[in-house]
DNA sequence: GTTAAATACGAACGATCGTGCTATTATATT
DNA sequence: AATATAATAGCACGATCGTTCGTATTTAAC
Protein backbone atom coordinates (compact mmCIF):
# COMPACT_ATOMS: atom_id res chain seq x y z
CA UNK A 1 0.00 0.00 0.00
CA UNK A 2 3.00 2.50 -0.89
CA UNK A 3 2.85 2.30 -4.50
CA UNK A 4 -0.55 3.38 -4.75
CA UNK A 5 -0.08 6.73 -2.72
CA UNK A 6 3.09 7.22 -4.76
CA UNK A 7 1.04 7.09 -7.87
CA UNK A 8 -2.04 9.06 -6.69
CA UNK A 9 0.35 12.22 -5.66
CA UNK A 10 2.19 12.03 -8.93
CA UNK A 11 -0.77 12.13 -10.59
CA UNK A 12 -2.72 14.84 -8.34
CA UNK A 13 0.74 16.83 -9.03
CA UNK A 14 0.15 16.55 -13.04
CA UNK A 15 -3.33 17.64 -12.56
CA UNK A 16 -2.73 21.06 -10.54
CA UNK A 17 -0.48 21.81 -13.18
CA UNK A 18 -3.15 21.27 -15.89
CA UNK A 19 -5.78 23.33 -13.39
CA UNK A 20 -3.57 25.71 -13.11
CA UNK A 21 -3.08 26.32 -17.20
CA UNK A 22 -6.44 25.14 -18.19
CA UNK A 23 -9.04 25.13 -15.31
CA UNK A 24 -10.63 22.81 -13.38
CA UNK A 25 -13.36 21.90 -15.58
CA UNK A 26 -11.00 21.58 -18.55
CA UNK A 27 -9.61 18.44 -16.62
CA UNK A 28 -10.51 15.67 -18.37
CA UNK A 29 -9.91 11.84 -17.36
CA UNK A 30 -8.55 11.07 -20.93
CA UNK A 31 -6.28 14.13 -21.35
CA UNK A 32 -5.07 13.95 -17.49
CA UNK A 33 -4.27 9.74 -18.11
CA UNK A 34 -1.98 10.68 -21.29
CA UNK A 35 -0.14 13.16 -19.21
CA UNK A 36 0.57 11.14 -16.95
CA UNK A 37 1.38 8.38 -18.98
CA UNK A 38 -1.28 5.68 -17.70
CA UNK A 39 -4.60 4.84 -18.99
CA UNK A 40 -7.88 6.56 -18.64
CA UNK A 41 -9.35 3.50 -16.30
CA UNK A 42 -6.40 2.65 -14.50
CA UNK A 43 -6.25 6.36 -13.70
CA UNK A 44 -9.88 6.32 -12.84
CA UNK A 45 -9.59 3.54 -10.58
CA UNK A 46 -7.63 5.58 -7.93
CA UNK A 47 -10.73 8.52 -7.75
CA UNK A 48 -13.88 7.18 -7.90
CA UNK A 49 -15.37 9.64 -10.05
CA UNK A 50 -13.95 13.07 -11.70
CA UNK A 51 -15.55 14.91 -8.87
CA UNK A 52 -13.97 13.30 -6.68
CA UNK A 53 -10.49 13.73 -8.95
CA UNK A 54 -11.81 17.82 -8.89
CA UNK A 55 -11.90 17.68 -4.80
CA UNK A 56 -8.54 16.06 -4.55
CA UNK A 57 -7.10 18.47 -6.89
CA UNK A 58 -8.23 21.67 -4.61
CA UNK A 59 -7.40 19.93 -1.51
CA UNK A 60 -3.65 18.99 -2.80
CA UNK A 61 -3.21 22.75 -4.12
CA UNK A 62 -4.18 23.78 -0.41
CA UNK A 63 -1.75 21.16 1.18
CA UNK A 64 0.82 22.82 -1.59
CA UNK A 65 0.02 26.25 -0.67
CA UNK A 66 0.07 25.71 3.10
CA UNK A 67 3.69 24.32 2.77
CA UNK A 68 5.02 26.63 0.26
CA UNK A 69 3.18 29.85 1.84
CA UNK A 70 2.30 29.54 5.32
CA UNK A 71 4.57 27.47 6.86
CA UNK A 72 7.50 29.24 5.93
CA UNK A 73 6.05 32.37 7.03
CA UNK A 74 4.94 31.34 9.90
CA UNK A 75 8.53 30.17 11.36
CA UNK A 76 9.21 34.19 10.51
CA UNK A 77 8.95 36.49 13.64
CA UNK A 78 5.21 37.30 15.04
CA UNK A 79 4.11 40.20 13.42
CA UNK A 80 4.72 42.45 10.47
CA UNK A 81 7.68 39.67 9.52
CA UNK A 82 5.26 37.04 9.27
CA UNK A 83 2.90 39.44 7.61
CA UNK A 84 5.46 40.53 4.81
CA UNK A 85 6.63 37.04 4.47
CA UNK A 86 3.29 35.50 3.81
CA UNK A 87 1.88 37.89 1.09
CA UNK A 88 5.92 37.72 -0.56
CA UNK A 89 5.49 33.83 -0.83
CA UNK A 90 1.89 34.10 -1.95
CA UNK A 91 2.51 36.49 -4.43
CA UNK A 92 4.85 34.19 -5.64
CA UNK A 93 2.91 30.92 -5.74
CA UNK A 94 0.35 32.35 -7.19
CA UNK A 95 2.59 33.95 -9.88
CA UNK A 96 5.49 31.79 -10.64
CA UNK A 97 5.62 28.37 -8.82
CA UNK A 98 2.27 27.67 -10.04
CA UNK A 99 2.78 27.73 -14.15
CA UNK A 100 -0.16 29.22 -15.16
CA UNK A 101 -1.66 31.28 -12.37
CA UNK A 102 -3.55 30.42 -9.42
CA UNK A 103 -5.20 27.21 -9.37
CA UNK A 104 -7.67 27.77 -6.67
CA UNK A 105 -8.64 31.71 -8.22
CA UNK A 106 -9.65 30.00 -11.57
CA UNK A 107 -11.77 27.62 -10.02
CA UNK A 108 -13.38 30.15 -7.78
CA UNK A 109 -14.85 32.06 -10.69
CA UNK A 110 -15.65 28.88 -12.54
CA UNK A 111 -17.90 27.17 -9.73
CA UNK A 112 -19.31 30.14 -8.04
CA UNK A 113 -22.37 29.69 -9.45
CA UNK A 114 -22.34 26.00 -9.67
CA UNK A 115 -23.70 24.41 -6.72
CA UNK A 116 -22.04 21.08 -5.38
CA UNK A 117 -19.50 19.53 -3.59
CA UNK A 118 -16.78 21.09 -5.84
CA UNK A 119 -17.89 24.50 -5.09
CA UNK A 120 -18.72 23.27 -1.55
CA UNK A 121 -14.82 22.80 -1.20
CA UNK A 122 -13.54 25.63 -2.67
CA UNK A 123 -15.42 28.01 -0.82
CA UNK A 124 -14.47 26.21 2.24
CA UNK A 125 -10.43 26.26 1.55
CA UNK A 126 -10.98 29.78 0.70
CA UNK A 127 -12.55 30.61 3.63
CA UNK A 128 -10.22 28.85 5.70
CA UNK A 129 -6.97 30.60 4.21
CA UNK A 130 -8.95 33.81 4.63
CA UNK A 131 -9.08 32.85 8.14
CA UNK A 132 -5.99 31.82 8.55
CA UNK A 133 -4.52 35.32 7.06
CA UNK A 134 -6.97 36.95 9.01
CA UNK A 135 -5.13 35.65 11.79
CA UNK A 136 -1.69 36.57 11.09
CA UNK A 137 -2.78 39.85 10.95
CA UNK A 138 -4.18 39.43 14.61
CA UNK A 139 -0.69 38.29 15.64
CA UNK A 140 0.25 41.65 14.33
CA UNK A 141 -1.83 43.85 16.34
CA UNK A 142 -0.99 41.84 19.77
CA UNK A 143 2.42 42.52 19.03
CA UNK A 144 2.03 46.17 18.70
CA UNK A 145 2.99 46.08 15.02
CA UNK A 146 -0.37 47.28 14.05
CA UNK A 147 -2.90 49.55 15.09
CA UNK A 148 -4.95 48.48 17.77
CA UNK A 149 -8.38 49.53 16.56
CA UNK A 150 -7.46 47.89 13.13
CA UNK A 151 -10.22 46.12 11.38
CA UNK A 152 -8.58 43.17 10.63
CA UNK A 153 -11.74 41.58 8.31
CA UNK A 154 -11.23 44.47 6.49
CA UNK A 155 -7.39 44.70 6.38
CA UNK A 156 -7.37 41.28 4.92
CA UNK A 157 -10.10 41.97 2.51
CA UNK A 158 -7.86 44.56 0.78
CA UNK A 159 -4.85 42.65 0.66
CA UNK A 160 -6.88 39.70 -1.12
CA UNK A 161 -8.43 42.23 -3.19
CA UNK A 162 -5.24 43.99 -4.32
CA UNK A 163 -3.52 40.26 -4.58
CA UNK A 164 -6.12 39.22 -7.14
CA UNK A 165 -6.35 42.61 -9.09
CA UNK A 166 -2.31 42.11 -9.24
CA UNK A 167 -3.05 38.60 -10.65
CA UNK A 168 -5.52 39.97 -13.41
CA UNK A 169 -3.31 42.77 -14.65
CA UNK A 170 0.15 40.13 -14.54
CA UNK A 171 -1.69 37.53 -16.18
CA UNK A 172 -4.11 38.92 -18.26
CA UNK A 173 -3.22 41.62 -19.35
CA UNK A 174 0.26 41.33 -19.02
CA UNK A 175 0.65 44.58 -17.87
CA UNK A 176 4.80 45.43 -17.14
CA UNK A 177 3.77 47.81 -14.52
CA UNK A 178 1.71 45.34 -12.74
CA UNK A 179 4.39 44.81 -9.76
CA UNK A 180 4.40 48.48 -8.96
CA UNK A 181 0.61 48.78 -8.94
CA UNK A 182 0.54 45.78 -6.21
CA UNK A 183 3.50 47.66 -4.35
CA UNK A 184 2.00 50.76 -4.38
CA UNK A 185 -1.42 49.42 -3.15
CA UNK A 186 0.33 47.30 -0.21
CA UNK A 187 2.30 50.00 1.16
CA UNK A 188 -0.59 52.07 0.84
CA UNK A 189 -3.08 49.91 2.52
CA UNK A 190 0.21 49.28 5.06
CA UNK A 191 0.70 52.70 5.97
CA UNK A 192 -2.73 53.11 7.45
CA UNK A 193 -2.57 50.39 10.07
CA UNK A 194 0.88 50.22 10.65
CA UNK A 195 2.48 51.53 14.05
CA UNK A 196 5.98 53.03 14.46
CA UNK A 197 8.74 51.30 16.39
CA UNK A 198 8.61 52.01 19.96
CA UNK A 199 11.08 53.21 21.17
CA UNK A 200 10.73 52.75 24.93
CA UNK B 1 -32.60 40.06 -43.74
CA UNK B 2 -33.80 40.96 -40.22
CA UNK B 3 -34.87 37.77 -39.29
CA UNK B 4 -31.49 36.44 -39.09
CA UNK B 5 -30.30 39.02 -36.86
CA UNK B 6 -33.23 39.18 -34.47
CA UNK B 7 -32.12 35.46 -34.03
CA UNK B 8 -28.53 35.88 -33.23
CA UNK B 9 -29.58 38.54 -31.11
CA UNK B 10 -31.91 36.16 -28.95
CA UNK B 11 -28.98 33.43 -29.45
CA UNK B 12 -26.62 35.85 -27.93
CA UNK B 13 -28.65 36.93 -25.02
CA UNK B 14 -29.25 32.93 -24.05
CA UNK B 15 -25.72 32.52 -24.71
CA UNK B 16 -24.34 35.26 -22.11
CA UNK B 17 -26.64 33.88 -19.19
CA UNK B 18 -25.03 30.66 -19.16
CA UNK B 19 -22.02 32.15 -20.03
CA UNK B 20 -22.30 34.61 -16.99
CA UNK B 21 -23.61 30.93 -15.23
CA UNK B 22 -21.38 28.72 -16.15
CA UNK B 23 -18.22 30.05 -17.97
CA UNK B 24 -17.34 30.82 -21.61
CA UNK B 25 -15.68 27.24 -21.84
CA UNK B 26 -19.13 24.91 -20.60
CA UNK B 27 -20.75 26.99 -23.26
CA UNK B 28 -21.61 24.17 -26.09
CA UNK B 29 -23.39 24.49 -29.09
CA UNK B 30 -25.40 21.37 -28.35
CA UNK B 31 -26.81 22.67 -24.85
CA UNK B 32 -27.32 26.19 -26.32
CA UNK B 33 -29.15 24.94 -28.99
CA UNK B 34 -31.85 23.44 -26.58
CA UNK B 35 -32.06 26.67 -24.23
CA UNK B 36 -32.53 28.75 -27.41
CA UNK B 37 -34.84 25.95 -28.58
CA UNK B 38 -33.60 25.26 -31.84
CA UNK B 39 -31.29 22.67 -33.86
CA UNK B 40 -27.62 22.08 -33.21
CA UNK B 41 -27.04 22.82 -36.67
CA UNK B 42 -29.61 25.67 -37.46
CA UNK B 43 -27.80 27.38 -34.43
CA UNK B 44 -23.90 26.86 -35.36
CA UNK B 45 -24.91 28.11 -38.84
CA UNK B 46 -24.80 31.57 -37.61
CA UNK B 47 -21.69 30.90 -35.89
CA UNK B 48 -18.89 29.46 -38.54
CA UNK B 49 -17.43 28.09 -35.81
CA UNK B 50 -17.59 27.82 -31.84
CA UNK B 51 -14.47 29.88 -30.89
CA UNK B 52 -16.07 32.86 -33.40
CA UNK B 53 -18.74 31.93 -31.19
CA UNK B 54 -17.24 32.65 -27.95
CA UNK B 55 -15.84 35.67 -29.38
CA UNK B 56 -18.95 36.97 -30.51
CA UNK B 57 -20.37 36.28 -26.86
CA UNK B 58 -17.90 38.37 -25.20
CA UNK B 59 -18.62 40.93 -27.83
CA UNK B 60 -22.06 40.93 -26.95
CA UNK B 61 -21.28 41.50 -22.87
CA UNK B 62 -19.01 44.04 -23.64
CA UNK B 63 -21.84 45.67 -25.86
CA UNK B 64 -24.27 45.51 -23.17
CA UNK B 65 -21.50 46.48 -20.43
CA UNK B 66 -21.22 49.42 -22.38
CA UNK B 67 -24.92 50.27 -22.50
CA UNK B 68 -26.04 49.41 -18.92
CA UNK B 69 -23.01 50.91 -17.46
CA UNK B 70 -20.67 53.49 -19.79
CA UNK B 71 -23.89 55.32 -21.50
CA UNK B 72 -25.93 56.33 -18.23
CA UNK B 73 -22.67 57.17 -16.74
CA UNK B 74 -21.87 59.46 -19.17
CA UNK B 75 -24.86 61.74 -19.65
CA UNK B 76 -24.18 62.33 -15.80
CA UNK B 77 -22.05 65.70 -14.99
CA UNK B 78 -17.98 65.02 -15.56
CA UNK B 79 -15.86 64.58 -12.48
CA UNK B 80 -17.03 62.91 -9.44
CA UNK B 81 -20.88 62.42 -10.26
CA UNK B 82 -20.15 60.57 -13.31
CA UNK B 83 -17.52 58.32 -11.18
CA UNK B 84 -19.64 57.78 -8.92
CA UNK B 85 -22.47 56.74 -11.35
CA UNK B 86 -20.20 54.59 -13.08
CA UNK B 87 -19.14 52.60 -10.53
CA UNK B 88 -22.69 52.18 -8.86
CA UNK B 89 -23.62 50.19 -12.38
CA UNK B 90 -20.70 48.45 -12.43
CA UNK B 91 -21.13 46.87 -9.49
CA UNK B 92 -24.40 46.48 -9.98
CA UNK B 93 -24.08 44.97 -13.50
CA UNK B 94 -21.76 42.13 -12.64
CA UNK B 95 -23.65 41.71 -9.53
CA UNK B 96 -27.35 41.35 -10.45
CA UNK B 97 -27.68 41.90 -13.88
CA UNK B 98 -26.06 39.15 -14.81
CA UNK B 99 -28.02 36.25 -13.39
CA UNK B 100 -24.27 34.67 -12.31
CA UNK B 101 -21.89 37.07 -12.20
CA UNK B 102 -19.56 39.08 -14.42
CA UNK B 103 -19.42 36.75 -17.51
CA UNK B 104 -16.08 38.70 -18.51
CA UNK B 105 -14.34 38.24 -15.35
CA UNK B 106 -14.91 34.67 -14.98
CA UNK B 107 -13.95 34.42 -18.60
CA UNK B 108 -11.01 36.17 -17.91
CA UNK B 109 -9.16 33.29 -15.83
CA UNK B 110 -10.41 30.73 -17.66
CA UNK B 111 -8.30 32.05 -20.68
CA UNK B 112 -5.43 33.91 -19.25
CA UNK B 113 -3.30 31.11 -19.98
CA UNK B 114 -4.86 29.61 -23.38
CA UNK B 115 -3.56 31.84 -25.86
CA UNK B 116 -5.93 32.27 -29.49
CA UNK B 117 -8.29 35.19 -30.91
CA UNK B 118 -10.80 33.89 -27.37
CA UNK B 119 -7.62 35.54 -24.88
CA UNK B 120 -7.34 38.12 -27.44
CA UNK B 121 -10.71 39.14 -27.45
CA UNK B 122 -11.17 39.53 -23.52
CA UNK B 123 -7.79 40.78 -23.37
CA UNK B 124 -8.56 43.94 -25.81
CA UNK B 125 -12.17 44.60 -24.17
CA UNK B 126 -11.02 44.42 -20.57
CA UNK B 127 -7.75 46.47 -21.78
CA UNK B 128 -10.38 48.99 -23.49
CA UNK B 129 -12.90 48.88 -20.08
CA UNK B 130 -9.87 50.04 -17.64
CA UNK B 131 -8.70 52.55 -20.21
CA UNK B 132 -12.33 54.06 -20.66
CA UNK B 133 -12.48 53.99 -16.86
CA UNK B 134 -9.20 55.97 -16.29
CA UNK B 135 -10.60 58.11 -18.89
CA UNK B 136 -13.16 58.88 -16.39
CA UNK B 137 -11.14 59.69 -13.55
CA UNK B 138 -8.83 61.61 -15.83
CA UNK B 139 -11.83 63.71 -16.24
CA UNK B 140 -12.20 64.03 -12.60
CA UNK B 141 -8.90 65.32 -12.08
CA UNK B 142 -9.12 68.42 -14.61
CA UNK B 143 -12.88 69.21 -13.52
CA UNK B 144 -10.36 69.06 -9.97
CA UNK B 145 -12.68 66.95 -8.13
CA UNK B 146 -9.27 64.85 -7.80
CA UNK B 147 -6.30 65.93 -6.73
CA UNK B 148 -4.26 66.82 -9.51
CA UNK B 149 -1.01 64.84 -9.11
CA UNK B 150 -3.58 61.64 -9.06
CA UNK B 151 -2.20 58.40 -10.72
CA UNK B 152 -4.53 57.84 -12.67
CA UNK B 153 -3.35 54.16 -13.36
CA UNK B 154 -2.79 53.17 -10.07
CA UNK B 155 -5.99 54.64 -8.88
CA UNK B 156 -8.14 52.60 -11.52
CA UNK B 157 -5.86 49.59 -10.43
CA UNK B 158 -6.67 49.91 -6.73
CA UNK B 159 -10.80 50.55 -7.77
CA UNK B 160 -10.75 47.40 -10.49
CA UNK B 161 -8.85 45.56 -7.62
CA UNK B 162 -12.03 46.45 -4.87
CA UNK B 163 -14.06 45.57 -7.37
CA UNK B 164 -13.35 42.24 -8.17
CA UNK B 165 -12.66 41.60 -4.56
CA UNK B 166 -16.14 42.67 -3.61
CA UNK B 167 -17.39 39.62 -6.02
CA UNK B 168 -15.75 36.97 -5.04
CA UNK B 169 -16.30 37.73 -1.24
CA UNK B 170 -20.00 38.36 -2.53
CA UNK B 171 -20.35 35.21 -5.13
CA UNK B 172 -18.18 32.90 -3.51
CA UNK B 173 -18.05 33.33 0.07
CA UNK B 174 -21.43 35.00 0.14
CA UNK B 175 -20.02 37.16 2.81
CA UNK B 176 -23.44 39.02 4.35
CA UNK B 177 -20.41 41.86 4.82
CA UNK B 178 -19.06 42.09 1.46
CA UNK B 179 -20.92 45.24 0.23
CA UNK B 180 -19.52 47.08 4.00
CA UNK B 181 -16.09 45.88 2.78
CA UNK B 182 -15.95 47.14 -0.73
CA UNK B 183 -18.01 50.71 0.35
CA UNK B 184 -14.93 51.02 3.46
CA UNK B 185 -12.37 50.40 0.93
CA UNK B 186 -13.97 52.59 -2.24
CA UNK B 187 -14.32 55.64 0.55
CA UNK B 188 -10.74 54.91 1.79
CA UNK B 189 -8.91 54.80 -1.88
CA UNK B 190 -10.93 58.01 -2.63
CA UNK B 191 -10.17 59.95 0.36
CA UNK B 192 -6.53 59.97 -0.86
CA UNK B 193 -6.78 61.49 -4.14
CA UNK B 194 -10.27 63.79 -3.38
CA UNK B 195 -10.12 67.49 -3.61
CA UNK B 196 -12.73 69.48 -1.17
CA UNK B 197 -15.30 71.31 -3.08
CA UNK B 198 -13.99 74.83 -3.92
CA UNK B 199 -15.27 78.05 -2.47
CA UNK B 200 -14.19 80.82 -4.48
C1' DG C 1 7.93 -18.44 -2.17
C1' DT C 2 3.15 -18.81 -2.15
C1' DT C 3 -0.99 -16.61 -1.72
C1' DA C 4 -4.13 -12.79 -1.40
C1' DA C 5 -5.01 -8.24 -2.65
C1' DA C 6 -4.31 -4.22 -4.88
C1' DT C 7 -3.37 -1.91 -9.20
C1' DA C 8 -3.24 -1.26 -14.15
C1' DC C 9 -4.95 -2.31 -18.66
C1' DG C 10 -7.96 -2.81 -22.94
C1' DA C 11 -12.24 -2.70 -24.67
C1' DA C 12 -16.68 -1.03 -24.77
C1' DC C 13 -20.95 1.59 -23.24
C1' DG C 14 -24.00 5.59 -24.15
C1' DA C 15 -23.70 10.48 -24.34
C1' DT C 16 -22.08 14.54 -26.00
C1' DC C 17 -18.66 17.28 -28.32
C1' DG C 18 -17.78 20.42 -32.78
C1' DT C 19 -18.63 20.30 -37.48
C1' DG C 20 -19.86 19.03 -42.03
C1' DC C 21 -23.44 17.64 -45.48
C1' DT C 22 -28.30 17.69 -47.88
C1' DA C 23 -32.97 18.85 -48.02
C1' DT C 24 -36.58 21.72 -46.70
C1' DT C 25 -38.57 25.48 -45.17
C1' DA C 26 -39.01 30.60 -44.52
C1' DT C 27 -37.71 35.18 -45.81
C1' DA C 28 -36.28 39.11 -49.09
C1' DT C 29 -36.03 40.98 -53.63
C1' DT C 30 -38.04 41.96 -57.78
C1' DA D 1 -46.78 36.32 -57.17
C1' DA D 2 -42.33 34.43 -58.78
C1' DT D 3 -37.82 33.90 -57.89
C1' DA D 4 -33.47 33.99 -55.45
C1' DT D 5 -31.47 33.74 -51.07
C1' DA D 6 -30.88 32.81 -46.57
C1' DA D 7 -32.18 30.15 -42.33
C1' DT D 8 -33.28 25.93 -40.15
C1' DA D 9 -33.69 20.89 -39.50
C1' DG D 10 -32.13 16.14 -39.77
C1' DC D 11 -28.65 13.07 -40.03
C1' DA D 12 -24.09 11.40 -39.67
C1' DC D 13 -19.00 11.72 -38.95
C1' DG D 14 -15.03 11.00 -35.89
C1' DA D 15 -13.46 12.29 -31.43
C1' DT D 16 -13.75 12.54 -26.73
C1' DC D 17 -16.38 12.56 -22.50
C1' DG D 18 -17.10 9.87 -17.73
C1' DT D 19 -17.75 5.33 -16.33
C1' DT D 20 -18.01 0.10 -15.98
C1' DC D 21 -16.28 -4.54 -16.45
C1' DG D 22 -13.37 -8.39 -16.83
C1' DT D 23 -8.66 -9.69 -17.08
C1' DA D 24 -3.77 -9.48 -16.48
C1' DT D 25 -0.06 -7.85 -13.91
C1' DT D 26 2.21 -6.10 -10.06
C1' DT D 27 2.69 -5.51 -5.22
C1' DA D 28 2.09 -6.69 -0.16
C1' DA D 29 1.37 -10.16 3.51
C1' DC D 30 2.45 -14.35 5.42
Amino acid sequence: MNKALETKEHILQVALDLTSKFGLESLSIGSLAKSVGMSKSGLFGHFKSKEKLQIMVMDYAAENFTKQVIIPAIKKPRGLPRLESMMRRWKLWSGSYMSGGCPILSSILEFDDRPGKVRDKIKQLQSQMIKTFEKTLSIAIEEKHLKEDTNVEQLAYEFYSNMIGHHIYSKLLTDKNANNLFLNSYNKILKGVILPKENT
